[in-house]
DNA sequence: ATGGTAGCGTAGCTA
């Protein structure tokens, strides 16, 4: 099975990239955040038209917004709202072969990395310490689970491009890697990408709109992140980055898609 | 220290 996850930033308006992707990647499953569109108006045909007829959605008007697209048979489907909002930020397919897929945008947190000064730096970890508590409830680490998204943290020093000069930027915090540590420990979930790239190794998942050359510059972060628990672990065959799409005509998304295969 | 770009929707918020 293949899986990919993309933070595509307005589905809409990449509508065109999207398809490119799936020509090209030809996944089992993608998974998009920030698709930015209410329901009604998510662009349904040109997947189904594809093959991928499967489809689980929860988004809103111009904000967030999270899809699950599928060639294989959506079981059951679930949203599940954090905070107290209903920001569209968490959506759950469950799969053949009794996987579930967990599409997740952790809300980015602004710019000041204090909870005390900053409400959406409160609230990103308020989402994440909630969803810490709730695992264990809803959840058991063996399961088969997959867990994607948008987590808007870069945990590892080699998921910035300098850890020195990030440590008080937010998305690479201590407090922000200690909450994420913690969602991870929480079912024992491995992180795909780094079970294939050593941490030794510089990777990042995104690069800024402000930058004048985002490849020279190459300032990126690991945003992106692929987990599985420990009974999916043996069956991941491979992970790797498509830093290429964010230099995709006319207007990449500043994310790039990760994709990860799983044996059967 | 500051400003740099982008999407939605048409002002200002969010990232």
């Amino acid at each position: 099975m293949r899986l990919i996850t993309w933070n595509i930033n307005s589905v809409r308006l990449r509508l065109d990239l999207v398809l490119r992707l799936l020509e090209e990647e030809s996944p089992d499953v993608l998974c998009l955040q920030e698709t930015k569109v209410v329901d009604d108006l998510f662009p349904r045909a040109a997947f189904e038209e594809r093959g991928w007829g499967h489809i689980a959605l929860a988004g809103m008007k111009g904000y967030n917004g999270v899809a699950i697209v599928s060639r294989l048979p959506i079981d059951a489907h679930d949203v599940h709202h954090w905070c107290g909002r209903q920001d569209c930020r968490h959506v759950v397919a469950r799969l053949p072969g009794d996987i579930e897929v967990h599409n997740l945008y952790v809300p980015s947190g602004g710019d000041v990395p204090d909870p005390e000064k900053n409400e959406k730096f409160a609230h990103k970890l308020a989402f994440l310490d909630e969803m810490i508590a709730w695992w264990p409830t809803a959840r058991r680490a063996d399961d088969r689970l997959v867990v994607v998204g948008d987590l808007n943290i870069a945990p590892l020093e080699n998921d910035v491009w300098s850890h020195r000069q990030m440590i008080d930027v937010v998305s690479h915090t201590p407090i922000e890697v200690e909450t994420l540590t913690r969602m991870q420990r929480s079912l024992g979930f491995v992180d795909a990408l780094r079970h294939f790239v050593p941490e030794s190794e510089k990777l990042y998942t995104w690069w800024s709109y402000r930058a004048r050359d985002w490849a020279a510059s190459d300032r990126g972060r690991r945003l992106d992140h692929v987990w599985v628990t420990p009974p999916l672990a043996p069956a991941l065959t491979a992970a790797r980055v498509r830093r290429d799409a964010r230099g995709w005509a006319p207007k990449p998304s500043d994310h790039v898609p990760v994709v990860v295969d799983l044996a059967p």
